[in-house]
DNA sequence: TGGTCGTGTGAAACCGTTTACAGACTTTTC
DNA sequence: GAAAAGTCTGTAAACGGTTTCACACGACCA
């Protein structure tokens, strides 16, 4: 027997549903009754039931609960690193709006591999899951989405046939706000470290940026990135090799503007005074940079609570969810872009 | 009925073990032995079951299964905050060493509140979890914690009588190399940011600090600290006032020193000229910040691996695991100290 | 040939809840 | 005062697996 168990007080270790109706005087099913809610029952018995509850300590086994009930009230958040900043902040927002309602989160890494990715989704249909939250997964899952019996809510793509929902930013509109925020601040070289292209995320962007430059008359100069701070900093070497006259850098992410100051800093180009940049995202971590990033904030606590809603309202009142949700952008300006006075372009 | 059902294909959602005996022309506890191998059965009929299987996908309900084995394969990974990046990481190893030995993490999120953390330990005991990892817990838990019948692994604290087993690095040893380094980089004027005193840990590296600097005759200065980066803001300003003519500081975590970093540079001190940093737990941001930090590291991967397996041995093999687990701890230098040529003191 | 042993198998019990259903008892209604 | 209606309660059947146990069957041996 595992030690704690002798320190600890036994009472609520075996307590289960039966003993607390034979304390009682009564039958499960009315204990079962009081717990829930779902009945009346005449007060003395009740009040007899909650005595003997409160007495030893009791808690209704929840796997028993599910096993009738066929939901786990198990969100489970896919993603594929917790290290990533960005979505552990959406996932602190999962977390909440889920306890809130009684859910629970089940953060799952998945290390960008497909096959953990799978097991994971096996394994979270096999617990009753009530849904899945997936940010970023890979494309060649189709199989396992496809057998998937719960909601499914994607990030970062378009829910399209496949998933229950998605919910994005709006990322046309943030790469333009980027764009013309440097424009403002009389950057004429501005280049985009632009994100990977399978995610509707980065086309879009790419796209709001493109159309602000065509405005604007100036050429839209690009370099491929992805959004972790390693390929950050790969992506910022090749762009000051490509475009060493830049004076304005969009960043695909807050984390790869971070590489964006270590580069530039060896570089020996001042931030802002030689180069202006704007990150993406506008995690914790971005206002206490020095100098504090101007970055596009994404709306992260209320993609994640929207996330968990649709998930919630999808499998407790079965009514059919709005598939693609955008929720709006805004500009934090800070220390790395500077608008000089009245340069209005 | 949910969308995704219509697309998806329908035929895994409602096939039982039931189903596949039919479709095997065995019963459902030959079906279970073939899923399991608890035992031998015949060539012909297992392979009938396997094909059955295959075909249409079925999936064991996990459960069932928990129910009637009375453990979920679950670990449950309580922390104050996901965005507490140390804490994060370790939860990444948490979550890896789980997964390979297929169990899974149930981080939760408890935001310091002594109610949250309270209701996950009751909701996770009444899921059939096999076990708790605990950082930084509140410490008037007492009751949850007694009646808790699942082993409880906690890091930061000793576990005493009340805990399974606790995992810590060696603060001892950290406090004492953290102070060496700067005296040996030339520092005489050290302060330490000193962590809650409640935990085990800021004791100890307190310890090690005051021997230290009593071995080389200088007085041990202090300031009161917590580990989040907004306390980091306020002590390091509480630390420029009392001790504005200090020329080495040791912070009480990395997130505290990258408060540091922004405090100094608001004073004008130059970092490692003007002042020298020792951070404290070598989080991956250390060593991108600029200037890269010099810090303390814990073995993070090794703690969250460490604190699994305790809890898997506890469980499956039914052994008493050692209690107190010290890890040890190295010094990362970087770019915040600077050890002059030959000042050995 | 009859008894023993070993092996694979299925029926049924089990895990701990919730709920459908039916029965007992009370209250209303004519 | 009996029938009808309305309460409350307990029994038993789910939920979907795993495992116990007894049994059938064939091999082996005396």
């Amino acid at each position: 027997m595992p030690a704690h168990k002798i320190f600890g007080s036994v009472v609520n270790i075996l307590v289960h549903i039966k003993d607390i109706a034979r304390m009682a005087g009564v039958s499960s099913a009315t204990v079962s009754r009081v717990i829930n809610g779902t009945a009346k029952v005449d007060g003395e018995k009740a009040k007899r039931v909650e005595e003997a509850i409160r007495e030893t300590g009791f808690k209704p086994n929840e796997i028993a609960r599910s096993l009738y009930r066929k939901s786990s009230r198990l969100i489970g958040y896919i993603i594929p690193s917790i290290l990533n900043i960005f979505l552990s902040e959406i996932g602190r927002a999962v977390e909440d709006e889920a306890f809130h309602s009684g859910y629970k989160m089940l953060l799952c890494n998945s290390d960008d591999s497909p096959e953990k990715e799978a097991a994971y989704i096996k394994m979270l249909t096999g617990m009753n899951a009530d849904g899945l939250i997936i940010a970023a997964s890979n494309e060649n899952l189709d199989d396992e989405i496809r057998d998937c019996p719960i909601p499914i809510v994607v990030l970062d793509k378009n829910a399209g046939t496949r998933y229950t929902a998605s919910v994005q930013s709006d990322n046309y509109t943030g790469g333009r706000i980027a764009a013309e925020h440097l424009l403002h601040c009389g950057c004429r070289k501005l280049v985009l470290m632009r994100g990977p292209q399978q995610y509707t995320s980065s086309q879009q962007r790419f796209l709001g940026y493109v159309d602000v430059c065509n405005e604007y008359g100036i050429q839209p100069l690009f370099v491929n990135s992805r959004y972790s701070y390693d390929e950050g900093i790969r992506s910022s070497a090749e762009l000051l090799e490509r475009y060493p006259e830049t004076d304005g850098i969009i960043a695909s992410s807050d984390m790869v503007a971070f590489a964006l100051y270590k580069v530039l800093s060896v570089h020996g180009r001042r931030i802002p005074d030689d180069v202006m940049i704007v990150g993406y995202d506008n995690v914790w971590l971005s206002r206490l940079m020095i100098p504090a990033l101007t970055t596009v904030a994404q709306p992260i606590e209320d993609i994640g609570r929207l996330a968990v809603r649709l998930i919630i309202e999808q499998t407790e009142r079965h009514t059919i969810v709005k598939k693609e949700n955008i929720l709006p952008v805004s500009l934090k300006i800070r220390e790395t872009t500077l608008q000089k006075e009245e340069t209005q372009p």
